[in-house]
DNA sequence: TCTGGGGTCCTAGGACCC
DNA sequence: TCTGGGGTCCTAGGACCC
């Protein structure tokens, strides 16, 4: 490509829980190891030593302990301040070579860039970086890069399953497309569900190549105009934006599994005042108010029946909301009526719903447009402190949380981050 | 003694209407 | 005696994904 090229970049992290239990735990560098859920439920990550051996994500702990056993699966309860602590730190150091960098997920992030004088100059930015984040984090990343977002997506998974890329795959020419789209599975592009799969296969379509060769026309009918993008993306042609990845929730749930039955209200109460709390802020993250506040509740079933108690329901605001004061009395009263005395109470959460934008909020007649502002401006300042520099509760909630402590029998400490763990080095 | 959390989309079925 | 047909909208629940 000429040196104008504006290259669509995509790291992304490889088992990247398991990957950052093993940086502490280098006599586990190639052993088989597993990240838990809360509670130590399921498995959510696994080491690639641990996806050779079988084990799959999603899978009960309690009912593979023998393989678990056998087969020396080193287990890990999920210690999420530190994985977003590593996100962060392997954000800085990819943002010290590029200057668009964009975070995905956890442990995804796109980049944008165009000074590249070759693609032997990208590729060594690539390889430097990729360098660079194992020499300080002792993460492995993968990279793909190619002209569009789909595609670097394409050259990502080339990079993360084929040992000979070592890491970066590069796309460099779109006259190399069908070399690489030739033998790509359309089923693993970006873009294309489990319900398209279904629908290409039965029109005999099924690599990524065949699937970007299809008429316009024909795209449009069976995938709509979502699916024409990815077409057109496949085909070189820039037709998707961070922001159609990026797109804000439309929904916010806070839930948990509570480490042991809770039975009383007062508890039932504080626990969800800080789902509220937690739910609240995301919202007021992506600067979204709401309308509609569900809150859920389910219960352990009596001996001898599959069910428990459970009961949720949906109350409306009575003006679009983002301040946690507001949300929580809501979502009081729905608890309130809901709750049944003498459930053991396993589960409870939040679900915030029906939003609209900050700016585009219209204030009807009867809202008092200065207390909602007067809320905003305080719950601006709430999120800068929490962000910054601790926490500020409501009265509430229940700030040691022991009363609905999640289970976490294998939890590794947080290395990074509370300097009561951080790692000793026995200098013997 | 038993299994996460968060999200999207689709569908079946009920309420309601003409 | 006995109860159309067709449409929309809403909701709960399920399937599925990571």
């Amino acid at each position: 490509m000429s040196n104008t090229t504006q290259w669509q970049i995509i790291i992304d992290a490889n088992s990247f829980y398991a990957s950052v239990e093993k940086v502490f735990r280098p006599e586990l560098r190639t052993k088989p190891v597993a990240v838990l859920s809360n509670n130590d439920g399921i498995i959510v990550a696994l080491s690639s030593e641990a996806k050779e051996l079988g084990f799959k994500r999603g899978d009960a702990v309690h009912l593979i302990q023998k393989e678990i056993r056998e087969k020396k699966l080193h287990l890990f309860s999920s210690n999420y301040i530190l994985y977003y602590d590593f996100s962060r730190r392997i954000e800085q150091i990819v943002s010290r070579t590029f200057v668009h960098v964009q975070k995905y997920s956890i442990d995804e992030m796109f980049v944008s860039y165009k000074s590249a004088k070759s693609v032997e100059h990208l590729r060594a930015l690539l390889k430097k970086v990729k360098n660079d984040v194992f020499q300080e984090t002792k993460v492995h990343v993968s990279i793909g890069a190619a002209s569009t977002k789909t595609l670097a997506k394409v050259m990502n998974q080339y990079a993360k399953k084929d040992k000979r890329y070592k890491g970066v795959a590069i796309l460099q020419d779109n006259e190399l497309l069908k070399r690489a789209l030739d033998k790509f599975p359309v089923e693993n592009v970006w873009g294309i569900g489990r319900r398209g799969t279904e629908k290409l296969r039965l029109n005999n379509i099924h690599t990524a190549w065949q699937f970007s060769q299809k008429h316009d026309s024909w795209i449009r009918k069976h995938f709509t105009v979502t699916g024409l993008r990815t077409a057109k993306e496949l085909r070189g042609i820039n037709a998707v934006t961070i922001a159609d990845f990026l797109q804000d929730k439309k929904s916010i749930m806070c839930s948990r599994s509570f480490g042991q039955a809770v039975k009383n209200y007062k508890d039932l109460k504080a626990a969800l005042a800080d789902f509220v709390e937690e739910a609240a802020e995301k919202l007021r993250k992506q600067k979204s108010v709401c309308k509609t506040v569900s809150v859920f509740v389910s219960s352990y079933p009596p001996k001898g029946e599959k069910y428990g108690y459970r009961k949720n329901i949906q109350l409306e605001l009575p003006y679009f909301a983002s301040d946690t004061i507001h949300i929580t009395t809501i979502a009081f009263m729905g608890l309130e009526r809901i709750f049944k005395t003498g459930e053991r109470y396993k589960k409870a959460g939040v679900i915030l719903g029906e939003f609209t934008s900050e700016q585009n909020l219209q204030y009807s007649l009867w809202d008092n447009i200065e207390k909602i502002q007067k809320y905003r401006n305080l719950y601006q300042k709430v999120d800068f402190i929490n962000s910054s520099e601790g926490r500020i509760y409501l009265a509430v909630q229940n700030i040691d949380n022991a009363k609905h402590a999640i289970k976490l029998n294998h939890k590794s400490p947080q290395y990074t981050t509370n300097i009561a763990e951080v790692l000793k080095i026995d200098m013997g």
